[in-house]
RNA sequence: GCCCUCAUCGUCUAGUGGCUAGGACAUUGGAUUCUCAUUCCAAAAACCGGGGUUCAAUUCCCCGUGGGGGUACCA
């Protein structure tokens, strides 16, 4: 284990802010890179705003993203109390030492810091020299008592011994309070590390909890994976310097470090977002991806306790690489389900100017007839054997077996899709549809 | 206003004192005479502007411009 010792410091607010999340993963994986530790502490002291419950969200959000804590909440360490909450003595002490020291004084009941006067040089590991000057005396203590953002900040990064502070570009001028704040407690500051911001996909500013795709709760109520919205996150701000980017956490963690963290602001980009956890839900094993939508398909009534486990692997096997991503699968399979199956318009509408559908659907039965199994491998040739003494296409067909039983012009393979509803459902959903 | 910061295709990015400036998403067009929300192929698409430095700047420096952040007894 190296001494290199990173905190994430969420205030818990209610929602785990998809900016939020990306500071701690790259706190995270600079941990886990340097073999170092990663602090988790609540910045529980906005009496308005935080309430105790608030808190499961952002750590449901943290572990659900991978990212494990090595001292904070729910696991300790020898740098406690890890809530702000309980930190009030350690506050008291060093208030006490500045006002001792001559450091701070009061006014109008407030306590103030004295700045320095000189200007804060910032060596900022992505940045580089950062220079400001803080030009007035600061609040530490409102007059009603309670310390500060920047007091007790720099309180517990100084007594809980954090060597980097990685944390949004935001912090970026405040980084000269912090500053003067280590030096008025003569304790050498630790390294800084400000990374870009995540903007708007469209309008101006940084993403806020109201925009489309900034919560990470958004991604698990539509059953992302968690590994591919941890990916996403990692190619905001960083890239592993060669034409890859879906790369799994091992290699990134190997690869990762602050110095090449990207200046510039990156903007949230829903659809690539979308892609790379579609390239992840494709890539699953088949028997985890069942796993997975499993309860999602249960949840939205499309199967129940009693739907035979051997079909839904065999309709999910089908349709695995043609999803868009878990939250469509109920919508995908549905009437693999059910005989009640809706019918597209639009779908019908543009099989049925074809013409000739009820033949086509007439001569595929009598096609099938005689077929003790319906397998692809005869399927196929039968279809386009078919299709040519008749002197039609085989998408003629085809499209029509499909708007037939599946009541839409898009879904798996058509060989496949005929094979696992059986030759007897094939039959009577063809019949009803002709009838 | 003041302070800080950033600047390569629409977006995320790679890269270089001399390159046909690379990849990915998105877009468009083809192919798979089976749909497309699969797959494959192809196309279009960028170095913000002006000054320097230099034999040579997208790359280094300065100034603009534009974006972002901060300017609280919020965090």
């Amino acid at each position: 284990m190296s001494n290199v010792r990173v905190r994430f410091a969420p205030s818990p607010t209610g929602f785990f802010h998809i900016g939020g999340a990306r500071t701690a993963l790259f706190n995270w994986l600079y941990a886990r890179h340097t073999k170092g530790t990663f602090v988790l502490r609540i910045e529980d002291t906005d009496k308005e705003r935080d309430r105790p419950e608030f808190l499961q969200v952002i750590l449901d959000g943290l572990r659900w993203l991978g990212m494990d804590w090595d001292e904070g909440p729910e696991k300790g360490g020898n740098f406690g109390p890890y809530f702000q909450s309980q930190r009030g003595h350690i506050y008291e002490e060093y208030i006490t030492k500045l006002k001792e020291s001559g450091r701070a004084y009061e006014k109008e009941g407030a306590l103030w810091l004295k700045i320095s006067g000189e200007g804060q040089v910032i060596n900022d590991a992505i940045r580089g020299r950062v220079e400001r000057k803080e030009e007035e005396d600061f609040v530490i203590v409102r007059s009603n008592g309670t310390p500060v953002f920047h007091l007790v900040n720099v309180i517990d990064d100084l007594t809980m011994q954090i060597t980097h502070v990685i944390r949004g570009e935001d912090h970026l001028s405040n980084t000269s309070k912090h500053m003067e704040l280590f030096r008025a407690f003569e304790a050498t500051p630790p390294i800084y590390a400000h990374i870009p911001l995540i903007l708007k996909s469209d309008g101006p500013g940084k993403m806020s909890k109201r925009d489309r795709g900034a919560l990470i709760e958004e991604y698990q109520q539509r059953h992302f994976l968690p590994e591919a919205v941890r990916n996403f996150l990692c190619l905001l701000g960083w890239s592993p310097k060669e034409d890859r980017e879906i790369l799994p956490i091992e290699e990134v963690i190997s690869l990762f470090d602050i110095a090449n963290v990207n200046k510039n602001n990156a903007h949230f980009d829903e659809k690539k977002m979308a892609f790379i956890n579609c390239e992840y839900v494709k890539h699953l094993p088949l028997d985890s991806f069942v796993d997975k939508v499993k309860p999602i398909l249960l949840s939205s009534k499309v199967i129940d306790e009693n739907t035979d486990k051997d079909y839904i692997k065999d309709v999910l096997s089908i349709c695995q690489e043609k999803v868009r991503g878990l939250e469509d699968v109920p919508h995908f399979v549905g009437y693999f389900f059910t005989e009640n199956y809706p019918f597209d318009e639009k779908a019908k509408e543009k099989v049925m100017k074809k013409g000739n559908v009820n033949e086509r659907l007439e001569e595929f039965l009598a096609f099938i007839e005689p077929l003790n199994a319906l397998v692809e491998s005869e399927l196929e040739p039968g279809i386009k054997k078919l299709a040519e003494s008749k002197n039609v296409n085989t998408g003629d067909y085809i499209h029509a077996v499909r708007l037939a039983v599946s009541g839409t012009n898009v879904g798996p393979g058509i060989y496949g899709l005929i094979r696992v509803l059986g030759k007897t459902r094939v039959q009577q959903r063809i019949k009803k549809f002709i009838a």
